[in-house]
DNA sequence: TTGTATGCGTTATCAA
DNA sequence: TTGATAACGCATACAA
């Protein structure tokens, strides 16, 4: 049997009361009691157990991270972050991976997390009102990535500016027939970033005094081959858009192996631009939305720190802001027919060519 | 407070033996009592209590996984096969990420997972002697991938094999000159895959009778920067090398990157070829060595549950195999001074320049 | 097949 | 500041 606290009481000649007192640092301790705790636990190598303490406290010094991917880059990413700060805090990081829709749907049927957690950060799930009011009901503070429900901290970004900011950067180097790769729209489990993208895609158009062409949107899914899917499709078109905003980073690296495939070049033969800034962005030389992923997780652990100090009465809701990144993939509109030219400016942020 | 068995057994009618005995679905209760037991837990919304349960159990039904990052691809991906495996067994996955080296020196002075998991999953994690010690003193089965430890059951690819493979497949091209984009040889921390792979990288060599010069060997550190910095280094040396072993496909990226920005080509001015089959190395058209990585996480958990289930008495090792994978960025040594001339495969599946 | 009683290792309440 | 002791919620020998 492992060392208990009853032996480090022993040895201390101390009750067993003291010795959880001292080891947790509570104030009302002599310091010599404590020293004299502190050596006798040592010298057993004693550690408490977590079950016996949170079964006795009520706390489990555990927080569940519940997302619908774990291999993806942008999670993983938010994961690190997440892990950096509870680990900073001794608290432990509960992993569950929604991915496949079986889980999900058993996850929500027997709430596994129920009195296994102190608190829950939930990432970019789409859920049910129903299973939003699961969730509530577990009674720990909560902290959303993306999704908004009521009563729970949140940390985004804002998609619609990002989105906006896109499609401006494209009419701003001049281009009026701009295609949108859209992400999983048609997904039953209905995400809401892919909605907001399109509905900024649109107004920006709109506002520039461009037509809605619903042949100009193209689903993607999401994945590197939807978007390539995607691409191929707008190129088919009559009037091929000369400029495309992919809303992942993913999708736009589809849409690049496309144009490469077919012998197209970006930005020369169509600017594309992503959302994201995905670590495979800059060695593509994409240009992008980006957003601070992992500074994304670590602000929600913080969010959950405060709701478990009890300090912050409030739920606190954090917008964290996107950024254009223009690389290489985007550039000004070519009048149709007018040889490939570079601008002196698209050289620069070009790779050189071994011919001058 | 929440429900509690006592609660279901009242409810039921029934001891809160039974109770525990018809939840768990052990044999010794009557289909009668049971589906009275089962109705009346239903009714309350009944959840164990897990840390009341281990406390009179001494199981947690919890696997720890340490590894030293979550946000590399790698990592998350065997994260995502080990996480399948152990939900559909209904076992909670605790995530233990030790990249930063005060979180991996504090986790082996407190061992803060001690009484916390009934396994443990390790990652590739450079372990010293002691350390190793300090995990097989759990007393817990622990499934090792990559590394090595006496006891433990292990997942591993022949690094040999694989890397011999892709220093042949050079060879067989023709190419002679052929350098080598290392990982983290100086690592104080010693991960020994590195080594594994130059050892057969520098043998290989030696088989075909090719002279070793160490100048070809540039440490990349595993990054796309490092290898991007490497490519430089045997770029300037006075007879470069014609081809380019990397012994990640990060790191490959980072030199394909570098020979873009000095406007070389691969395979027409450098042969690259890579190691792991990264998501990207599809897109990026490069030839290198895949090994299966969720699936390795899928063995990694399915060696704990034969570990938990006792069936099994010796802990296994498994290799699993490498594979080639050609792709666009390896071809034919050229003759030095031969102009730059594609074949019209090549030619397929590069991307055309803007001028002919 | 079912019930009783004890132990699991802490924390927290209360009294000293 | 310290100690005694009752929870905490369940599993499991043992008895019935």
């Amino acid at each position: 049997m492992a060392v208990s606290i009853i032996d480090v009481a022993r040895l201390a000649q101390v009750s067993t009361a003291t010795v959880s007192r001292a080891l947790r640092g509570l104030p009302n301790v002599s310091e010599a009691t404590r020293e004299r705790v502190l050596r006798a636990a040592e010298e057993l190598s004693y550690r408490v157990s977590p079950q016996a303490s949170s079964l006795a406290s009520g706390r489990t010094g555990t927080v569940g991270v519940v997302l619908p991917f774990v291999n993806r880059w942008f999670y993983s990413q938010v994961v690190a972050g997440i892990d950096s700060v509870l680990r900073a805090n001794d608290l432990d990081l509960l992993l569950y991976n929604l991915g496949d829709a079986r889980v999900h749907e058993r996850f929500f049927d027997r709430m596994p997390l129920r009195r296994r957690v102190d608190a829950l950060i939930v990432l970019n799930l789409p859920l049910s009102q129903r299973e939003a009011e699961a969730l509530v009901s577990m009674e720990v503070p909560i902290a959303v990535l993306g999704t908004r429900i009521h009563g729970c901290w949140q940390v985004s970004i804002d998609n619609a500016e990002g989105a906006s900011t896109a499609v401006r950067h494209l009419i701003n180097l001049g281009h009026r027939r701009i295609g949108m790769i859209t992400g999983a729209l048609g997904d039953p489990r209905g995400f809401t970033t892919p909605i907001v993208r399109q509905h900024a895609y649109r107004t920006v158009l709109a506002q520039a005094d461009i037509p809605y062409d619903p042949e100009l949107e193209a689903p993607g899914h999401l994945t590197i081959e939807g978007g390539a899917a995607a691409m191929a499709r707008l190129r088919s078109l009559s009037d091929p858009p000369t400029a495309v905003f992919a809303e992942s980073d993913q999708m736009a690296f589809g849409a690049l192996r496309t144009l490469t495939r077919m012998g197209l070049r970006a930005p020369d033969d169509v600017s594309v631009i992503g959302f994201d800034d995905h670590e495979t962005a800059e060695l593509l030389d994409l240009t992008t939305i980006a957003q601070p992923v992992t500074y994304q997780g670590e602000l929600l652990a913080r969010q959950i720190l405060d709701a478990l100090s009890g300090d912050e009465a409030e739920p606190t809701r954090v917008v964290v802001p996107t950024q254009l990144v223009v690389r290489g993939t985007t550039g000004r509109v070519r009048a149709a027919g007018t040889a490939r030219q570079r601008s002196p400016e698209q050289l620069a942020s070009q790779p050189s060519r071994p011919d001058q």
